[in-house]
DNA sequence: ATACATTTTTAGACTTCTCTAAAAATCATT
DNA sequence: AATGATTTTTAGAGAAGTCTAAAAATGTAT
């Protein structure tokens, strides 16, 4: 039972965004971040629900099974395994690796990852700080860091606080980060060591005083 | 006007057909090729025919256009790049890259191939000594060597003989040995340094005698 | 040249994935 | 609770690739 390019798609992108909300992924959330249209992804999700790759009930969104869930994270595995190995070992830049990534985290062999893998020296995380899960899925634990002294360029998400202030919280709150919001490090300021971040496609500026008061994942 | 996987591969082996002989590669050869139906194989051929990447006439067999042929060489080059990845340096045995290989040639990516050419250092030859094409898809003087100290394993073809005796000729052509004729080197007995090929598919034994007057493609 | 065998093509149908347009359900606002 | 906006689903159709069965063309052997 191997799925389609197309499938694998789907579930990747249900995975990633089921992260950030409880709820079952959207119909419209699903076709704008696969760039197609809402029918074509109520077919599909239909599709992998018959076989039982995710739960489904009309209008009431989409979430994985375990074994979606588990195909999910492999596609995940593979897309950062080779991410690694195009950003290292060919020299690729930062922003070209993606797309060639998108079509070979679909090759099947695990025969291959598992040589990849060990070709790598079982990297944990790739170039942009992504976790890379082991071959039973199962990802690493995240290292903490103060956002103040994150690399630059790294995608990561908030881990946690060093000040617990009403007036610090509501800030954040007002910002649109909390506790597991992924992100991206942008820019930092030389001169008073602001930082500004990519957030949904938005992008913010925090003041050296928020970012040194916050634990992102390294 | 980018090719799907199916269209690639009925190129490649389009190619790899029409090498054999001066006609148009036959419907069925095709279909048996291509574990698939002749129906389907006049389908496509006739859509490759529209993209102008074959020239068809019904009954007349196909022949691939300079485009075609172009795009045959590609996936070639790609397909012996990556088996000398998989095999150099993931350290895959050599009868298990091959499938493996049949997918990641049609990744399609110009930046990807050139970096995976310059990692693996421009090899000329894979690891099964087949020529690869170079990124203008031109492929490499073949070196000659005789049959005699050819490696074990390799697939190689006919590049000349050193004997020209009608007897020797004969008998050449009874074993179905002509220039350019390629088959694999499988085993070299200690004895008598008699050899075995594998030649479309069947085993025949050649003495030291014929292997030492046979100069073959290194 | 005729008959028979083989190859190739056509006709029609099926699967997978996609789309547009319209209908139905849900959500938001008063 | 009713209205209107938004989201989601359905209905119907199209492109790509495949298949089976039947028709047409070609090749072969007397
Ligand atoms: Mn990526
Ligand atoms: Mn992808
Ligand atoms: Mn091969
Ligand atoms: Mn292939």
């Amino acid at each position: 039972m191997a799925q389609s390019f197309t499938e694998e798609n789907y579930l990747k992108h249900i995975y990633k965004l089921s992260k950030n909300s409880d709820k079952g992924v959207s119909t419209n959330a699903l076709a704008e971040r696969l760039e197609t249209k809402a029918s074509s992804v109520t077919d599909m999700v239909k599709k992998l629900s018959a076989k039982k790759l995710v739960n489904y009930q009309k209008y009431q969104g989409v979430t994985l099974t375990k074994k979606g869930q588990q195909i999910a994270v492999d596609i995940i595995r593979k897309h950062r395994l080779w991410e690694v190995f195009l950003q290292k070992h060919l020299g690729f830049g930062g922003e070209e690796v993606h797309d060639v990534a998108e079509e070979l985290e679909h090759i099947n062999s695990t025969e291959l990852v598992e040589r990849l893998d060990k070709f790598l020296g079982y990297p944990k995380y790739d170039p942009h700080g992504g976790p890379i899960p082991d071959s039973k899925g199962v990802f690493p634990e995240p290292k903490r860091v103060k956002l103040d002294e994150l690399e630059l360029g790294r995608s990561t998400k908030v881990m946690g606080i060093t000040e617990h202030s009403d007036a610090f919280l509501s800030h954040l709150k007002k910002l649109g980060l909390e506790l597991g919001t992924e992100f991206i490090l942008k820019e930092r300021s030389d001169f008073d060591r602001s930082v500004e971040i990519e957030l949904n496609e938005k992008t913010i500026q925090l003041s050296h005083d928020v970012a040194k008061n916050i634990f992102v994942a390294y």
